[in-house]
DNA sequence: AATATTTTTTAGGCTAATCTAAATTTTTAT
DNA sequence: ATAAAAATTTAGATTAGCCTAAAAAATATT
């Protein structure tokens, strides 16, 4: 069993690892956890001693297998309750994070079934986040992100980083949600901002947005 | 802002003194949370320095205005949450408890009235229990043990005490729930123990069962 | 009324999660 | 290659919630 607060110290990093596949930083982990170094090296040990991470002084941290199952249940959780407070309660995708993050670590195996079900088996979250399945398996859809892209690309977006509200608030006012159609217009070589077609709005977005807008097709 | 901890001792507190209509005593306290005098002595202390009920030393303790309203709220959490889980995610009436003290922490506002809006804003949850409004009050309907009853009574089971959940099971299995007609076929004046006709089937109910079954009508 | 019993409080410790400050190791720059 | 800078760890405190043991107050008993 994970206190709350190892659960979040173990979502971190599983993030900030891209999912397992590469050593995360003390100053890194404290940075996303609002805290200090020292404090994030106190929970190292401790994630370390339960074997979710392996652990190598000064420099830095792996997620294990069992603490990748660990972390992609945390996940499930999350996004099966964003899809819960979109699709059921009718909040807006931009608005369901920091609700979604108290939820998540509500405990009950056979409660996220139900939820499951109940959802009709969601394959994604309302920001297009592959929802883990009950054996910790993700689908993976392949995914680009759109300022990879040149002039002429038609596909569909197929999901947001979720990180910033700000963002989230942004991208929903010009229509870019996961699943609407997107197509580049036309491309700034000086500073990769570009003119895109969102569900026949058009629109102009800075690279800065482009990066954060994941396409598929 | 309260902690996890102190929202559970207020809301026993609250339990405890029937409403804020009488004291409660830190032994009393201590065994409802499990935990030792000494603990419950200490979480008195910050509960009382933040206003949520008054303190006199030796005495006991009574729940303040401020007390009763946040003890409400949490409360009204706790009975949505059984409220969805049985009517939308089909758990069983006797399964929900566990669950819902986990979830009646959650902090957001936004979300319990949108869940309020969802489950069509219900008035008592799956145990018969009214669900306080969002101002904290309560519409209580008159309610009376069953022991209380003579022979010949007939009327609809209102509410069931949800404290255990072996009890809950019992109930459930000789359809007992909240909303099903009941009626006193005899009652033995020796132990009080009684035949009633639930939902048309006889049972044989001991007064300890009997003291759990709120009627009205 | 004086003593025994029970209840409650206080005193002093423990653990989890945090912090600051100091020490250590690694990396970078000259 | 050595010194300076940056990153990391360790040491030692702090707070919340809990504990045990001892002290104090209230209640019950003779």
């Amino acid at each position: 069993m994970l206190s709350l607060t190892e659960e979040n110290y173990l979502k971190a990093i599983y993030h900030l690892s891209d999912g397992g596949s590469k050593a995360v930083l003390t100053n890194e982990l404290a940075e996303a956890m609002n805290t200090k170094a020292a404090s994030a090296t106190d929970m190292i040990k401790k994630l370390s001693a339960k074997e979710f991470i392996s652990y190598e002084k000064y420099y830095g941290v792996n997620v294990t297998h069992k603490g990748k199952v660990e972390a992609l249940m945390v996940i499930r959780k999350h996004r099966l309750w964003e899809t819960f407070l979109v699709d059921k309660l009718g909040f807006n995708w931009d608005e369901v994070h920091e609700v979604a993050e108290q939820l998540e670590h509500i405990n009950s195996s056979r409660l996220i079934e139900k939820l499951d079900e109940f959802l009709g088996y969601p394959k994604v979250d309302p920001h297009g986040d592959p929802i883990p399945d009950n054996k910790g398996k993700i689908k993976a859809q392949p995914q680009l992100p759109l300022d990879q892209l040149k002039k002429g690309y038609l596909g569909k977006i197929a999901a947001v980083k979720d990180s910033d509200s700000n963002l989230l608030k942004y991208l929903d006012k010009i229509g870019a949600k996961p699943g609407t159609k997107i197509k580049i217009l036309g491309k700034e070589d000086y500073d990769d901002s570009m003119e895109v077609l969102i569900d026949d709005h058009r629109v102009f977005i800075s690279k800065e947005v482009s990066q954060n807008i994941l396409v598929s097709e």
